[in-house]
DNA sequence: TTTCTAGTTTAGAATTATTATAAACTAGTT
DNA sequence: AACTAGTTTATAATAATTCTAAACTAGAAA
């Protein structure tokens, strides 16, 4: 079962960052990155979708902890938008959003769909950690 | 002297959006428009400042519901930061910001820095209403 | 294996930002 | 001067997040 090898996987990649393999984060990066799309989230919505069938709960201060834990280790992305509710992403890579002011709903832009031609240096002694670009759309 | 001048204007200019020139808007609007450098806030700043001298007080509820309502009128745009707190800033113009994490501050970044090559077509029946880059910085 | 300890999970309390409520007030029309 | 819809206000309610401290556990050491 494929399952078993990606759980070993997990085990060293939450190892090599100085996290414990515990059930409960590994449960958590099964879900978030046993798939092949890209998932946009709220804590609230992972909460959800992670207790849904009757199985062991994962309780939500939990859930806050590890996907600070995974974003500080840079598993997931936090998403900027407007709203005072955090959004994250499992696509860590270089890319942008359409931001649906109606519905709310997050959109990848692919990275190669935008290009910068001009950048503004960084002020004194500050490195650019982060690009991001957000497209609010609206009907 | 200068202030009764822009009085008027932000009279004319509330009554133009259906907003009554009530006492606390006109303060609202010549604490945040009686300025030459675009101004970046936080209710939790804007009331801080707004309320500091022993004057007549404005209720944060009335803060709230301002902002709101300078923000619809476009008087004010709302900033994206990955923050649970709204940003905004009097610089309605399109243009960018750098995001420092260390110290929570936002520095405007002029339109003219940053330029975009391409730009993706919006969903099927959407259009783009705003497009902004956030550069986040650190040390 | 058993023991130990630092790291982790947990329920619930505390905090913070924001929104809702409903009574008092006011701009501006009649 | 009276009226009314819009506005302000204090306060309560809600929502998201962080804190707390007790119970639990991974995994190193005995």
């Amino acid at each position: 079962m494929i399952i078993s090898r990606n759980l070993k996987m997990y085990v060293q990649k939450l190892r090599s960052s100085n996290l414990r393999p515990t059930k409960q984060r590994l449960k958590i990066c099964q879900f978030l990155f046993d798939r092949k799309k890209t998932f946009h989230f709220t804590i609230e919505t992972l909460n959800k979708k992670l207790n849904k069938d009757g199985a062991t709960k994962i309780s939500l201060a939990t859930i806050y902890n590890t996907v600070e834990a995974f974003t500080s280790a840079g598993y997931l992305k936090e998403i900027l938008t407007s709203k005072n509710k955090s959004y994250y992403d499992t696509n860590t890579k270089s890319h942008h959003h359409f931001y649906d002011e109606g519905s709310k709903e997050l959109t990848d832009i692919h990275y190669s769909q935008i290009k910068l031609s001009k950048v503004p240096i960084p002020p004194k002694g500050k490195k650019i950690k982060n690009l991001e670009v957000v497209i609010r759309i609206q009907n």
